[in-house]
DNA sequence: TACGCAATCGATACCGGTATCGATTGCGAC
DNA sequence: GTCGCAATCGATACCGGTATCGATTGCGTA
C-alpha cells in the first residue's frame, strides 16, 4: 500500500523541525523565504498533499458544508447547486450534497450524518414533509452556522434566501387571467412549506385583484410534493371529476407541472388539457406544451447568496446577530 | 460556542480509561457487558457523539467514498446516485457527490479533491471531454479503490459496471428501422467515451443486419457531450442542410435528445420533424414526443451494484486481481 | 501449588498537522 | 555595552479516537 509522503518526512529531509514545514506550506510571513522556496520545491518534487483530515482535527474546522435539497434531479436545485460550488470552490471549501427526497426521516439522518461529519455550516432547503423542526434546531443551538435557502423556517433567526414567491405567483396567475381564463385551478405543494403559503397567497391575490371569486375547491395540496405520483393523479382525477372542470392551472413546482401534465396524458389522453402556468426551472419544460408559462426563479444566483452568507457566518469572528432575509425576484417566461 | 463531549469526558466521569470507553462504544467483546452498559447509557445521556475526523485520522479510513458524475441534474445519474446512496448507508458510509460538467479541468480538479479528503475509493463515470486519464492513473497506483461505471475507461483492470450499449443502440435503431425509416442518422456523443463507440457498433449494426447502408455523413458527434447547446444546433443545422433530410435520429443520450429537439424546434419550427429514438432515463422525455421511443438503462442498479463492488475493494483485506466487468440490460420504452 | 488462560481493563503511543511558547541571532538605538 | 525588537526557526503539546502492549484477577487443571 501507497504511504504518502507527510510533513514530518518533509522536516526530516531538509533537517527543519515539523512546524516550520507547516508554516511553510501555509505561507507564512515567519519563515524565510529562501527556506520558504526549498519547502515548496521539495513538497512539490515528492508530491507531497496535505492531509486535511489532520488538519480539521486540530483546527476544528472541515472547510466543507453540507447542503440537504430534496433532490437533485430537479433543475431549480441542480442550478442552485451549481451556484453553491462556484462560490465555495473559490473560497476553498467543499460541497457535500445530500437528498431528503421530501422525506422527515431521510432529512433527520442525513443532516444528523452532515453535522457529525463536522461540517463547518448547512445550506438547507426544507423537506416538505417536515414538520417537526427540532433537528435542525438543536444543531443551531450548538452553534453550528445554517442558512436557509427556497424553502425555509421562521423557528429561529439567521440568513434567508427566497424569491419572491408571492409576486411570482401572482404573474403567473395574471398571465392565466390575460389568456381569458376564469376558472383557475391551483395544484400546490406540500402546505407547511413556506413557499406553499406564499405561492398561494399570490395566486388568491391575482384572482382577488380581477374581480375573480376564490373557490377553495379549486386548490389541491400535494403533500409529498409530488414524490408520489399517486398524490398528483389523484388531484388531477379530482380535477377531471368537477362538474365544471378548470380552464387552466397554476402549479407549484416543477415536479409538480411534469406529475400534473403526465397524469393528464394518462387519465384523459384525448381531452383537451387546461393550460398550464406555473414555477419551473426545467429547460426542458418548454419543449413540452407551447403554451406552457413558468415563472423562472434566479436559482444559481440563489445558491452563491446562500452560500455567501453561510461563509460570512463561519468565518465571523464574533456571533452574528444581525440576519439578512435576501428576496430575488422571479423572471416570467411566456410564449 | 459548544464543546461537544468526548471519549475522555466519559472516561473521566466513569473513571475508566479512554481505550475502555472507545471500546465499549465499538461493542468490544473485551468490555464486560455491565460496563458497556454504564458506558453506553452515560453516552446517550451526555449525546454523545464519535468524531469522524479524529477517528479517521487514526484509522486511515473516512469511511466516505467519492462520486464523479458528469452531472446531476441528468436523469439517469441522479438515478444512479439513489443506487449508490441506498448502498452506501445501509453499509456506513458517506457518499460525496461531485459533477464534472463532462470539462476535463473541472473532473482533475474535483478527483483531486476527493482524493485530498481521504475518500476511500471512488466511483467515476468519465467526462466527455476527457482524454488525458493520467490524474485518474495516479491514484489507481497509489492504491485508491475505483470502479468505473456507465463511462468507462480500460487503461487499467478494475470492477466496471455498464450497460450492454451495443444492443441498446441496436435495438433503438431496430425499432426506427421497423417504423419504416431507411435514412437513419445517429447524434453521437464525445468520440472518445467508451459509449460512444459501443452504441455507435450497436447503430452499425442494425443498420447492416437490415441490409441499409452506413452512411458517415449521417453521423454526427457532439465533443461536449451536448453541455454547448451551440454543437448540437450545429448538428441538427447540418442535418437540416443534407440534400436528403435523415428522415429518423438516434441519439446517443438524455441530454442529447433534449438539445436535439430543442433545436430542431429552434431552427425548424414549422417543419416535421425526423422521428427519434435514443438512449434516455427521463421521466420527462415520454412527455415530450409520442413518438419518441427511448433505451432505458437500469440507472439505480448500476450504482448498486458499482457501489457494492466498490465496497468489496475497500474492504478487502488481500489485493485484488480478479475483477468484475458487470454489464446489465437495457429496456426499449416504445409506445 | 503452580501454571495456563480467559476475561477485563489501563497506559500510552500514534495518526498528521498546527497552535503555543520559546530560543537564537542580528542589528539599530540609547 | 545593553536593551529592545524583528526575523527566523525549534520543541512540544494537543486535537479525539484507537491500536498496541501490558497488567490484573480469577479459576480450572496438572
Amino acid at each position: 500500500m501507497f504511504k504518502p509522503i507527510t510533513i514530518k518526512d518533509i522536516a526530516q529531509a531538509l533537517e527543519l523541525s515539523p512546524s516550520t514545514v507547516s508554516r511553510a506550506l501555509s505561507d507564512s510571513y515567519e519563515i524565510n523565504e529562501e527556506t520558504k522556496k526549498r519547502i515548496l520545491e521539495y513538497a512539490e518534487k515528492h508530491n507531497y498533499r496535505r492531509n486535511p483530515i489532520a488538519s480539521s482535527l486540530r483546527q476544528g474546522r472541515s472547510y466543507s458544508i453540507g447542503v440537504i435539497v430534496c433532490e437533485v434531479a430537479n433543475s431549480f436545485f441542480s442550478q442552485a447547486i451549481d451556484g453553491i460550488e462556484s462560490v465555495a470552490y473559490g473560497k476553498g471549501y467543499h460541497v457535500i450534497i445530500s437528498q431528503s427526497h421530501d422525506s422527515y426521516e431521510r432529512e433527520v439522518v442525513n443532516i444528523q450524518h452532515l453535522a457529525n461529519r463536522a461540517v463547518d455550516g448547512l445550506l438547507i432547503s426544507m423537506s416538505a414533509e417536515t414538520k417537526d423542526f427540532s433537528h435542525i434546531i438543536n444543531l443551531h443551538d450548538q452553534g453550528l452556522p445554517i442558512v436557509f435557502f427556497d424553502r425555509i423556517i421562521d423557528t429561529f433567526d439567521t440568513h434567508t434566501v427566497t424569491t419572491n414567491n408571492r409576486e411570482g405567483a401572482k404573474k403567473a396567475t395574471q398571465s392565466l387571467i390575460d389568456r381569458g381564463f376564469k376558472k383557475i385551478a391551483h395544484l400546490a405543494n406540500a402546505p407547511h412549506l413556506s413557499i406553499t403559503s406564499e405561492r398561494l397567497e399570490g395566486y388568491e391575490e391575482a384572482l382577488r385583484q380581477n374581480g375573480i371569486a376564490l373557490e377553495e375547491s379549486l386548490i389541491r395540496y400535494c403533500h409529498h410534493g409530488g414524490r408520489i405520483q399517486q398524490e398528483v393523479e389523484e388531484a388531477v382525477r379530482y380535477f377531471l371529476a368537477l362538474p365544471e372542470k378548470p380552464e387552466a392551472i397554476f402549479v407549484a413546482s416543477d415536479r409538480l407541472s411534469m406529475g400534473c401534465l403526465s397524469a393528464y396524458n394518462n387519465l384523459a389522453p384525448k381531452d383537451r388539457h387546461p393550460a398550464v402556468a406555473g414555477f419551473s426551472n426545467s429547460d426542458v419544460l418548454d419543449l413540452l406544451q407551447s403554451d406552457f408559462t413558468c415563472v423562472h426563479q434566479p436559482a444559481f444566483e440563489m445558491g452563491r447568496m446562500a452560500m455567501e452568507l453561510l461563509i460570512q457566518l463561519i468565518e465571523s469572528k464574533y456571533p452574528v446577530y444581525d440576519f439578512d432575509n435576501v428576496v430575488l425576484e422571479t423572471e416570467l417566461i411566456s410564449r
